[in-house]
DNA sequence: AACATGACGTATT
DNA sequence: TAATACGCCATGT
């Protein structure tokens, strides 16, 4: 482990273990949130690093379908995991939701604005 | 140093 | 809408 991946794990593990239930970010979303812009693919490594009791299933593609191969033992898991938590799927595709006041403070911080 | 890898994202066809 | 191409960036070899 490189004192990079354990900083970074750190703030990434942070950030996803603040998404609340029944909502879902995206991987470059949570790199964004954790303050490292452009790093999804070590999000994706972060992930695999993370602590089970961290809700790791909350975190998707970009696109709304799970980052796992369709049909795979993860896959099926995560799928399971979110849907008992609310999340309705179509096609293989998260059903867009509306996100809470919550998620997008976690994604844009407190508006600093206004 | 060079190349492959990955639970990714965006742009282009 | 789906498939491909590129961009991205720390790590492992």
């Amino acid at each position: 482990m490189t004192e990079f991946q354990k900083s970074f794990d750190r703030k990434v593990w942070q950030v996803v273990a603040s998404i609340p239930s029944g909502q879902v970010m995206g991987y470059g979303e949570v790199a964004r949130a954790a303050g490292f812009p452009r790093y999804s693919r070590m999000v994706s490594s972060a992930m695999s690093r993370s602590p089970t009791a961290l809700p790791w299933f909350r975190v998707v593609r970009s696109n709304r379908t799970l980052a796992f191969e369709a049909g795979s033992e993860n896959y099926r898991e995560q799928a399971q995991l979110l849907k008992q938590e609310g999340v309705r799927f179509e096609g293989g595709k998260i059903i867009e939701q509306p996100r809470s006041d919550e998620l997008d403070k976690i994604l844009w911080g407190p508006p600093a604005d206004k």
